[in-house]
RNA sequence: GCGCCUGUAGCUCAGAUGGAUAGAGCGGUUGCCUCCGGAGCAACAGGUCGGGGGUUCGAAUCCCUCCAGGCGUACCA
């Protein structure tokens, strides 16, 4: 079947969406909740949870593009192993109070963070040297389950102090949250209880009285061997010691999720970001104010793939407890890992044992201390970009200079981030992530501010001039000619791309690819670069032309710019 | 062992629902600033799409099989 566009009728119809005198999107009934960033509150961020954050914000980004109401929460895992971890460091490493642990945190001279990163490597040092000591592990977790004593005290300090570091690390490239979830609160409102009754009522878990997961209660999964044989496929959800594993609290997480536990949180509100948006934490006492949280039609967990194993007996348990439709709407939005390169993790001061120099990619490792720190790689950025801003002369005041570097960095390290598609593991490089040029963000922000130039540059002799009206000025008997043949081949091919935005944001929906609009936008930037040169707008004599070009760039131009936009890829005034 | 993922140019990666001479960035070689600022553009070199079978008019894409690598299969998360 062959068939053709009315090329004018496109390119009008296109103006007044990207001109904003048409509703982009339209809005979509029910929430799309989306969890992303979940970083363990026990030490600073590394790299690999830049790449979680980054493709949730974009994700979430997607959604709202579409019309969709989403609501992104981080869930604060404050009652775990890894907390418990640095609580003993602190309390029998250090031999430290909780006061003074308050102290360390009040104190501006430390990074706190930075202190826990390298702290909780010792931890794990001293578990290795001292198996006796992994006791400890055990008996502060329950302690800082029950809330009872120092332990829970320091955990607490920790955890709270160290979740504001990483939501100001967050912030630093531009990802915010709706609401954070706190894992003691699932405790201590019995959310858990709540759902293990559940479960024992309908028979999705049961109590082992021998074998080895004597004492615990555990769930069946289908596949694998049958019930009661020794390869049967089974999870412990309660431990014989009475705690909850990371996959009960999860389980119990999801049902609230979706509005199925009949349980609920109180909220208070923590934060407001600069943009005004109002960040809310799980509280004791209730907030008046509170919004509806969790009710989710559509749920999308970003966790990297290694859990994926996890995620799926979450969703078991939903179906098991008879919450099929659920189950089915419960996402694992599932990621590969960034490790290091060789060479990388040599510069950051690690010994590569010879196996290791063989390899590809050495692991991330928090119990070694080994990885990219996100605030590190930041500052190197920044300092890199507003380094280039000085030599390129955009401004002499200092101050504009840091503010444009820093837009710039975060473009560069936003857009690498979400240029690789999910699966693929990044082995991380500093040439690559502090790379300006070729397929970058600062490439898209360059071709987006030469494209706003022109504008500002023709409306220096046109100071009444909105590009807005180019679209009356402009009908479709003007734009038929125009488009036609030969000569008009390029404008459309530009326009055409450009008409593409809304499938390469349903693609990456659909497939929860946030790369494959990362690739749209640098197709898009690459056409009209190429397209630059070609076309001088404001030398070309004929004003019907003109306005014809001007017409072309603004929808190209508005384009980019949403495209940008939902990257979370800001766009400098120069260049 | 079982489950999931990956293998495409020297390097890093795109190629969704099978469609024409397999694309991009980096790196290499070579051109292009009397400027809407070159963080750019153009050109050249570089690929038996891990191997082998099969399905199809047509396969990087689907199926089988083998090889190589990764991850998971914890009373850690």
């Amino acid at each position: 079947m062959n068939f053709h566009f009315d090329r004018a009728a496109l390119a009008s119809e296109l103006f007044r969406r990207r001109s904003g005198q048409q509703a982009a999107a339209v809005s979509r009934p029910g929430k799309l909740l989306v969890e992303h960033t979940s970083i363990n509150p026990n030490k600073a961020a590394h790299i690999g949870h830049l790449r979680n954050a980054v493709l949730g914000d974009v994700f979430a980004r997607l959604l709202r593009f579409r019309g969709h109401s989403v609501e992104i929460q981080n869930y604060i895992d404050n009652t775990g192993v890894q907390v418990a971890d640095v609580t003993v460091g602190f309390l029998y490493l250090e031999r430290k109070t909780s006061a003074e642990v308050q102290v360390l945190v009040d104190d501006p001279g430390i990074r706190f963070d930075y202190y826990c990163w390298d702290l909780y490597a010792r931890v794990s040092r001293h578990y290795d040297e001292n198996k006796s000591a992994v006791a400890l592990r055990t008996e502060t977790l329950k302690a800082i389950e029950e809330r009872q004593g120092e332990a829970a005290a320091v955990a607490k300090i920790v955890s709270t102090a160290i979740v504001k570091k990483h939501l100001a690390t967050m912030l630093r490239l531009n990802v915010e949250y709706d609401l954070l979830v706190e894992e003691s609160e699932i405790l201590r409102l019995d959310f858990w209880k709540a759902a293990f009754e559940e479960m024992k009522r309908i028979g999705a878990i049961r109590y082992e009285t021998e074998g080895k997961n004597a004492g615990c209660w555990v769930m069946s999964l289908d596949g694998g061997g049958r019930a009661g044989e020794e390869n049967e496929d089974v999870k412990i959800i309660v431990r014989s010691n009475g705690t909850v594993t990371y996959v009960g609290k999860d389980i119990a997480y999801h049902l609230w999720k979706f509005g199925l536990l009949g349980k609920d949180f109180n909220y208070a509100p923590f934060y407001q970001y600069p943009g005004g948006r109002i960040l809310w934490l799980t509280s004791a006492e209730g907030h008046a104010d509170a919004l509806a949280f969790g009710h989710a039609s559509q749920v999308y967990s970003v966790i990297d793939t290694r859990q994926s194993y996890l995620q799926a007996v979450v969703a078991a348990a939903l179906r098991a407890m008879g919450h099929r439709e659920a189950a089915a709407h419960l996402h694992h939005f599932a990621y590969e890992v960034v490790s290091l390169s060789p060479a990388c993790a040599e510069e950051l001061g690690y010994e590569l044992s010879p196996e290791e120099r063989e390899q590809n990619y050495v692991e991330v490792s928090g119990r070694k201390g080994l990885g990219m720190k996100a605030d590190d790689l930041m500052d190197m950025l920044i300092e890199k970009a507003t380094e280039e801003v000085r030599s390129r002369r955009m401004t002499d005041d200092p101050g504009e200079q840091l503010a444009y570097g820093r837009m710039i960095a975060i473009g560069a390290l936003r857009y690498f981030l979400s240029k690789f598609s999910r699966r693929v593991a990044i082995a991380f490089d500093f040439k690559d992530a502090l790379a300006f040029e070729g397929e970058t963000g600062p490439y898209l922000q360059y071709t987006a501010v030469r494209a706003r130039n022109i504008f500002r540059k023709y409306a220096e002799t046109q100071p009444a001039f909105d590009p807005r009206s180019l679209g009356e000025k402009i009908g479709k008997t003007q734009l038929g000619p125009l488009f036609a043949g030969q000569s008009g081949l390029a404008f459309w091919q530009l326009t055409a791309l450009a008409a593409q935005l809304e499938l390469a944001v349903e693609e990456s929906i659909t497939n929860a690819e946030p790369s494959i609009v990362a690739k749209y936008a640098f197709r898009l930037a690459q056409n009209f670069n190429n397209f630059y040169p070609h076309y001088h707008v404001l030398s070309e004599p004929d004003p019907e032309r003109q306005a014809f070009l001007l017409f072309i760039v603004f929808v190209v131009s508005q384009t980019l710019a949403q495209t940008l936009d939902v990257l979370g890829i800001e766009i400098p005034e120069r260049m």
